[in-house]
RNA sequence: GGUCCCUUCGUCUAUCGGUUAGGACGAGAGAUUUUCAUUCUCUAAAGAGGGGUUCGAUUCCCCUAGGGACUACCA
């Protein structure tokens, strides 16, 4: 039957890893997991001039706090090695000179500023067999000059020779058969000039034939590039196990026009990286989704539906179930905005499933950055009382103050100040302390004192029994003045939880302060 | 400009020629409520336009429009 299923993400250490490339990766892991196949790690670092030391490290990290793992690569090893492109310019070296020898590859000694030169003469220059023939290289030069060039350091690129005129078919497990004639392609440069390696494309057909891909699972702008590609493998006699190829929708802006960037995260307000990443030259910083509190399951559930649908109308679903279900043919063809909003949703999904135990550690960290310390018992009881509520935030699109419900650990903050900070002066103007401290209230609060100060223990229900108790028998409805003493304010949970968290004796405390000032 | 890809509610999408075009986010309304919420219920909201093919098109084909990608000695 057929081959072992292998996939691979390939990033290029030029900067932190995009969300789109996370959602590449997904899929990829997914379809390896799904089929019992193998997933590598390969760096395609052959761009020395945009190569970003820290990138490497933050790419691993990043997969690493996802919970998505590979089987083979850098930092995981294996036997197709080294996966560092930059460590394989020999393997290329070999393959570069068998394409020239079987005269599908020719060395070109055009200069940057020659080449600048032609596109700035013509309009719509290309470098192919309709203009190779006027340009400096082994085919115009014959092989003599090109020898004399090259023994006396000429730099030159090798290029491939591509031949017009024929319809190169793909066969796309997402967007079905592509065709492209050959004479759109240009002779693309295989091997740089400069460094000794290749260019992209040279390298990624050796690699994935090297190590035995079976799948290429890439984004959509790659898509142009795969005729190329086909014409590499065939070049190279490697036709018959040619990976298939699906090319994924690519992620666009929430408003306007154009692909998801940076910017459109720092506008609105969401990250575009997994993690905080820190510019090693500017120092620039930018968001990501970990430090901005989002959970890394909630995270993929949300990539894994922006381009994907399993047909049915599930949305929260396990990682086991993601990769049950997941199915290329049912990648949708055309771009995905991303919907960051949604993206809240999800988080509020998962961090509500949440122990409140496993919660509690960042909530202790949050409220010590606004000066409360807390242990984690109270944390976590805070947690319980308050993840239904909402917020009100600013909304990056208009500007707008709106609402939403609690979708990060960090919005239970403003939500739960007086848990730990007493009321110390009451606002008369507020409109739930005027509504609900009336006349009567003090005295009611004396007696609800009194109530539950002869209280033999204070947890929550004992307070409720007796407490409805009197109530029941007086007809006073005392829970509003109650959290205008307690609270201050119309917000916080449910009373009995309220005291019971605060303890006897700062309940009567906060109580004995409010009938005295207000 | 050229080449290729794409086009269902505001957004993500379901539908594999016959459906009251479904779900979710977001939006609005109502109910519940011990504040604010949660929750629940309900509502509005879509087949880009034009031609075909067919008994019948959201679904298949063509054209137009719109969107996207690519067009580097970057990936």
């Amino acid at each position: 039957m057929s081959a072992k299923v292998r996939v691979r993400f390939a990033p290029s250490p030029t900067g932190p890893l995009h969300i789109g490339g996370v959602r590449t990766a997904l899929y990829n892991y997914l379809f390896a997991r799904q089929n019992g196949g193998e997933m590598i790690f390969r760096i395609e670092d052959t761009d020395t001039e945009r190569f970003v030391p820290t990138a490497e490290e933050y790419i691993i990290e990043s997969f690493k706090w996802l919970g998505i793992t590979f089987d083979e690569g850098v930092s995981y090893g294996g036997e197709y090695g080294p996966y560092r492109q930059s460590e394989r310019s020999e393997i290329y070296k070999k393959y570069v000179d068998q394409l020239l020898a079987s005269g599908h590859a020719y060395v070109a000694f055009d200069t940057p500023e020659e080449l600048d030169a032609a596109r700035a003469a013509h309009e719509n220059f290309q470098y192919d067999a309709a203009t190779r023939m006027s340009m400096r290289n082994s085919l115009t030069l014959g092989e003599e000059e090109t020898q004399r060039l090259i023994a006396a350091g000429t730099p030159y690129t090798v290029r491939f020779k591509v031949v017009p005129g024929e319809d190169i078919h793909i066969d796309d497990i997402i967007r079905g058969e592509v065709v492209i004639n050959s004479a759109v392609l240009d002779d693309k440069v295989l091997y740089k000039s400069t460094k000794q390696l290749p260019t992209y494309h040279l390298a990624n057909i050796v690699d994935d034939h090297l190590m035995k891909i079976s799948h290429v699972i890439r984004g959509e702008e790659w898509l142009p590039s795969a005729p190329l590609h086909v014409l590499l493998y065939r070049a190279l006699g490697w036709q018959d196990t040619m990976p298939r190829f699906a090319h994924l929708p690519l992620l666009l802006k929430p408003t306007g026009n154009g692909k998801l960037s940076k910017r459109d995260g720092d506008k609105l307000g969401f990250p575009v990286f997994p993690l905080l990443w820190t510019d090693p030259k500017t120092k620039a910083t930018s968001h990501g989704y970990r430090e901005d509190g989002y959970l890394p399951e909630a995270v993929l559930n949300f990539l894994a539906l922006l381009g994907w649908n399993p047909g049915d109308d599930q949305e929260i679903m396990t990682m086991e179930e993601m990769i049950s279900k997941f199915d290329l043919k049912k990648c949708s063809k055309a771009g995905a905005k991303f919907d960051y909003v949604k993206g809240w949703w999800f988080n509020r999904e998962y961090l509500l499933k949440r122990p409140a135990a496993e919660v509690a550690p960042e909530l202790v960290s949050i409220l010590a950055e606004h000066g409360v310390e807390a242990t984690e018992e109270q944390a976590a009881a805070v947690f319980e009382m308050m993840k239904t509520k909402n917020i009100e935030y600013v909304d990056g699109q208009s500007g707008q103050t709106k609402k939403r419900n609690v979708s990060f650990v960090a919005d239970l903050w403003p939500l739960c100040d007086f848990f730990f900070i007493a009321p110390t002066e009451f606002n008369r103007e507020d409109k739930f302390v005027r509504k609900n401290w009336t006349e009567h209230s003090a005295e009611d609060m004396r007696q609800l004192r009194e109530i539950l100060a002869a209280l033999p223990d204070f947890d929550v229900e004992t307070q409720r029994a007796a407490v409805d108790a009197w109530v029941a028998e007086t007809g006073v409805k005392p829970w509003n003045a109650w959290r205008v003493c307690l609270v201050g304010q119309g917000k916080g949970p449910d009373m009995h939880e309220l005291a019971a968290f605060l303890g006897r004796e700062e309940t009567l405390r906060r109580m004995d302060f409010a009938i005295a000032n207000l």
